[in-house]
RNA sequence: GUGGGUGUAGUCAAGUGGUUAAGACAACGGGUUGUGGCUCCGUCACGCGUGGGUUCGAAUCCCAUCACCCACCCCA
């Protein structure tokens, strides 16, 4: 029991840690280069907020939050990074910078699920959120810059789907007409779709049930539902995108599980990593910041599995960059030749080099056989005769190419670069 | 919460009631006192997820339990 991590989580281990490396970098980089710059908010926030931003009727907050009482407040560890930046940015008062606010983060979410492929209680995510602007010159900002992230990782499989789910006016018609247009076969849905009528009707039309996507052919679209406002925004957002080469397809089928969503929704899906195929997801949410009690500030943004993302990477067989094996290694003879390596490799640890030393005493054909393993470049071999005779032998590792120089510290550098 | 699958060393695995639980890779040591990748030798499960039960005898059969994986639901 005390030997297992709690379920749903995973240690990061060195074997992995260059890859996250590797994306995080990658993402930093194109953040800064789409002018988004980095925001780090607490892990856990008041239950409230998510409760309100979130919406108390979906899943997450009715069962999937990792919630507990402290000093008489309700605390929430974060099941998801939107509330909380909406939050800072209120509290901070960022709004008052010249608009839009563009920022991004990277941070792990808890979401008390059953675990399986692409799904983990803790699970790291990068998103992006832009405040302040209604044009859609935002939005197809956001989606471009996923788009450039994937595309820049060398990612195909993926897919864009874009939808609008409307303003909650719009919105209210699209579910009373479909409310009304399922109602008669209500009885033929399978059990899931029966609970989704009233909570959330739009899920019906992607059900997985055969018999279910028979029932709700020809149901009302959203689409035909928008208001004049939504629909400019809808076909603006097509526009833009078209202008900025980024490709999609418009899918109905995209409906947000966050209450605080509204007009632009979105998801780069892929089918090269089992069920849970949605690497990116996001949307617009104009009414959030109000919601939880902020000023009203329009918002526009994504969140990007990480897990998913490395998945998705694996199985497309892109390779990662893995960090550079140690320059040199120092082996060493003797107790003399052992202050002498020690005092060495000390010093071209601080000249910059990535230098090694043997730490278990191994014999020095042992000595070689550790560099070889660690894919050291060089070996150096330090004993009495070097000391005697003020040289050292470097050995290349690649070449078993072998040279003796003076035993100074610059020659040994300059040789080994 | 519901369903399916799997659990033998660090990893992959043989073994399906009967002597001391194959093998491979990895790791570590060594092949006569100073040089790796090849090769050779050695070490490495009183133990088969855990707890019960059946049996003269169980990794192998039964029950329970735990863990991991996958899928539903939902989402990143």
């Amino acid at each position: 029991m005390l030997t297992i991590a709690p379920k749903g989580t995973k240690d990061m281990l060195p074997k992995d840690a260059y890859k996250w490396h590797f994306i995080e970098n990658r993402f930093a980089d194109i953040c800064q280069r789409y002018g988004f710059k980095e925001i780090r908010t607490p892990v856990f926030e008041h239950t409230e907020l998510f409760v309100r931003g979130v919406g108390d009727t979906t899943d997450i907050v009715q069962k999937e939050m990792y919630t507990w009482e402290q000093a008489k407040r309700s605390l929430t560890l974060r099941p998801e990074g939107t509330s909380p930046v909406v939050r800072a940015i209120g509290e901070n008062k960022i709004y008052a910078d010249p608009q839009p606010t563009k920022l991004y983060y990277n941070i792990s979410c808890f979401r008390y699920e059953k675990p399986q492929s692409g799904r983990l209680r803790q699970f790291h995510q990068f998103g992006v959120e832009t405040f302040g602007s209604h044009n859609m010159i935002s939005d197809a900002e956001v989606i471009a810059l996923a788009d450039d992230f994937f595309k820049e990782l060398g990612i195909k499989d993926i897919e864009l789907h874009i939808n609008s789910i409307g303003c909650p006016e719009c919105r209210e018609k699209h579910r009373a007409a479909l409310r009304d247009f399922l109602q008669p076969n209500l009885e033929k849905f399978c059990e899931t779709c029966k609970d989704r009528f009233d909570r959330n009707p739009l899920r019906m039309l992607d059900c997985k049930s055969p018999a279910c996507q028979e029932l709700v052919t020809g149901a009302p679209v959203m689409l035909d539902y928008l208001c004049d406002d939504c629909k400019r925004d809808f076909e603006m957002l097509q526009s833009n995108l078209t202008a900025m080469g980024v490709e999609y397809v418009v899918d109905p089928g995209i409906v947000r599980g966050l209450d605080y969503y509204n007009g632009t929704a979105f998801e780069f899906v892929t089918n090269t990593i089992g069920a849970q195929g949605t690497v990116c997801g996001g949307g617009r949410y104009d009414n959030l910041s109000e919601s939880i009690g902020g000023p009203a500030i329009p918002g526009v943004g994504f969140g990007l599995g990480k897990e998913r993302l490395l998945l998705v990477m694996e199985a497309a067989g892109i390779e990662i960059p893995n960090e550079e094996s140690a320059d040199i290694l120092v082996a060493f003879m003797g107790d003399v030749a052992k202050n002498e390596a020690l005092k060495l490799v000390r010093e071209l640890r601080r000249r910059g080099l990535n230098a090694e030393i043997d730490a278990l005493g191994r014999n020095l054909k042992g000595q070689f056989k550790y560099a070889d393993r660690l894919n050291v470049k060089n070996t150096i071999v330090i004993g009495e005769n070097e000391l005697n005779e003020g040289k050292v032998a470097i050995k290349k590792m690649a070449s078993s190419e072998q040279v003796t120089i003076n035993y100074n510290i610059d020659e040994i550098i300059s040789e080994i670069k």
